[in-house]
DNA sequence: TCTACGGTAGAAACCGGTAACTATCGAATG
DNA sequence: CATTCGATAGTTACCGGTTTCTACCGTAGA
């Protein structure tokens, strides 16, 4: 109890043993008496013996610490990979570290690096990611030498970045998910459905990109062709949506649902929609994307799609913490249908 | 380029210099000539020599590490709260560590155990906290060990262990934010107010029993009685608030506003109010307590307390890390006013 | 010319565990 | 009675930086 700073050795002289006994003690892996092992246990409980993580990581066993980087915690399905993140490193026994990057691919390739400091086990990115070249080639080359560490570099939510780079993948099907969605609004009689939020030209994001894809695809499958001027670019956050359906309902474009590319966005164009006056779904029917819990509680209750944060967590963990397992997987992702999307109502009928 | 492992004493070689001074150059605390410098430098990138973060913590230089320990990443608040932490411990150079407990004491003293193995600079505990006597102890025991360690306990949004206990505590004003709310409504007129969400007898929570109590204090500043009736214990869900409004208007329970004690149960409140055919706020006004990201995005916008989650995290940090600070602060709450409050129509006009 | 000192660099010890190798003792075996 | 083996405990080196403490060199001041 008195010092807090109680070493193995500490702890050896007051149980009159090695300090070696005592880390046997410890570990539980080796023979020790019973009654050495008593006096053993009971000078840890006098001294307030507390192991120290760092000597016993520089010692040979590893960290047992795996690494989360996303953007920004407060993210509302990001929340979600984190909890299964930390739920699958707690059940391997590892301890969980949490960085944000607000986006900024510099501040990523400076949390991995600090990563790599800290020699954890596996770093999972979350989310995002970006298409530029340098990043990409940065990125490929932590991901070298973290495998060469004997650690493992996780893309969670986001794209390969190519098949002679050592990483583990861990995707969900966000292609599948929009041409799902579509399909669902245009058997229920749509024909001119706006997206809103898709890729904005410039700044190219992998998941706006598979999402739009998707809408594309199911059109082709319908025989329906699409009207360019109702696919808005828009960031994935209310504001945005709210900006852009605002902006489309001004210009007088003809619709008879929407798309967004989030929940996020599609909350945003519920408030627009309201604004001027146009119901959910009776005059136009609504979609999200990526089921964020608030999706059920808003009226109408949000038809979107779900896909699986918390078992994208997981997995991440699990695959990069046994080799053995596949180590590039896409998750599936399915419509949840509420009552925000009803059948298309002719557009001269508004 | 050619181990992922290499140590100081690779480069030293290769730069043709000793340990010593490469690791002089990487701290650059010490004078080292311009000319060794560059070599040194030549040579880490060479080899894509990373530091060890544990050899370096092991040898003096702190863990620059902070843990972060709450409930639940996924908690409408605690990601807030989450986000400043992890705010501040960037600006202040260190790495942030989270853990989650989903509310076992067991689990959080287990651990706050690892934190200490970690050597972590300063263990945040965020939320709730047990009253349990034995949990008191086992926790303030912590706060000594860690205090003896240079480390330390802080309680974010919880109450204090103790006089006597060496920790960090940084709470914000429950009463206060009940006190204002209740007397905002009051003011309005309103003077039969239901506090939905009160303590439920037997689990004691230290913010039921402060948002009761600020209720409590305004009805008595403004010499209003208030309807024990009226004060339902319940839950923190939206689920809770919507049993518990629902059975207060099956009840015929006369009331012309609702507190709700958390943004979650109002929503709830809100769903029951409108099931009932009653419009708010023009038949009843509704206020919330946390001012979560949605409140605004309903509709009616939710009146509610505005608690300062991030900079509840940031001074969390802050105070942890420099011990001239006052280790105690009470951060402020205040109303945002929106539309979900209007002036009290008399019981009879319903 | 000798001394002192600023500027640099290195040797060795140390941080706190752990793993590999040794050592000891009593009982079992030949 | 000598040998061997199993059970248990200790010695020592090492993990990879950092930190004294020392040492060296050239030059400026006495």
């Amino acid at each position: 109890m008195e010092s807090g700073r109680a070493t193995v050795r500490d702890v050896a002289a007051r149980a009159g043993v090695s300090a070696t006994t005592v880390s046997r003690v410890i570990k539980g892996d080796y023979p020790v008496a019973q009654a050495t092992r008593t006096r053993v246990l009971r000078a840890i409980r006098e001294l307030d013996y507390v192991l120290n993580a760092h000597a016993r990581a520089l010692s040979g066993a590893g960290t047992k610490m795996v690494a989360f980087v996303l953007d920004d915690v407060t993210g509302p399905s990001f929340a979600y990979v984190a909890k299964g993140v930390e739920q699958q490193a707690t059940a391997e026994g590892r301890l969980c570290m949490v960085c944000t990057t607000h986006g900024d691919p510099a501040r990523e390739l400076a949390v991995v690096e600090a990563m790599r400091e800290q020699r954890a086990d596996a770093v999972i990115l979350v989310g995002g990611g970006t298409l530029d070249d340098a990043y990409r080639e940065r990125m490929s080359h932590f991901a070298h030498a973290l495998d060469k560490a004997g650690s493992r570099l996780v893309l969670c939510g986001r794209p390969p970045l190519g098949d002679d780079v050592p990483s583990t993948v861990v995707e969900y099907d966000n292609e599948g998910g929009a041409y799902a969605m579509t399909s669902h609004l245009l058997s229920q009689g749509h024909r001119h459905i706006a997206l809103i939020g898709a890729d904005h030209p410039g700044q190219a994001s992998t998941t706006k990109i598979d999402r739009l894809r998707g809408f594309v695809r199911a059109h082709e499958s319908f025989g329906v062709p699409y009207d360019p001027a109702l696919i808005v670019p828009a960031g994935f956050g209310r504001a945005d949506g709210h900006a852009a359906a605002r902006r489309l309902i001004t210009l007088g474009a003809r619709f008879t649902a929407v798309f967004a590319a989030t929940d996020m966005v599609a909350i945003g164009v519920l408030a627009a929609l309201r604004e001027a006056g146009l119901r959910v779904p009776e005059d136009v029917s609504l979609a999200g994307y990526d089921d964020i819990p608030l999706a059920a509680d808003l009226s109408p209750g949000l038809t979107t799609v779900r896909i699986p944060t918390d078992e994208l967590g997981r997995t991440a963990v699990r695959l990069a913490l046994d080799r053995r397992q596949p180590q590039h997987v896409v998750l599936g992702t399915h419509i949840v249908v509420r009552d925000s999307v009803g059948p298309a109502r002719t557009l001269s009928e508004r």
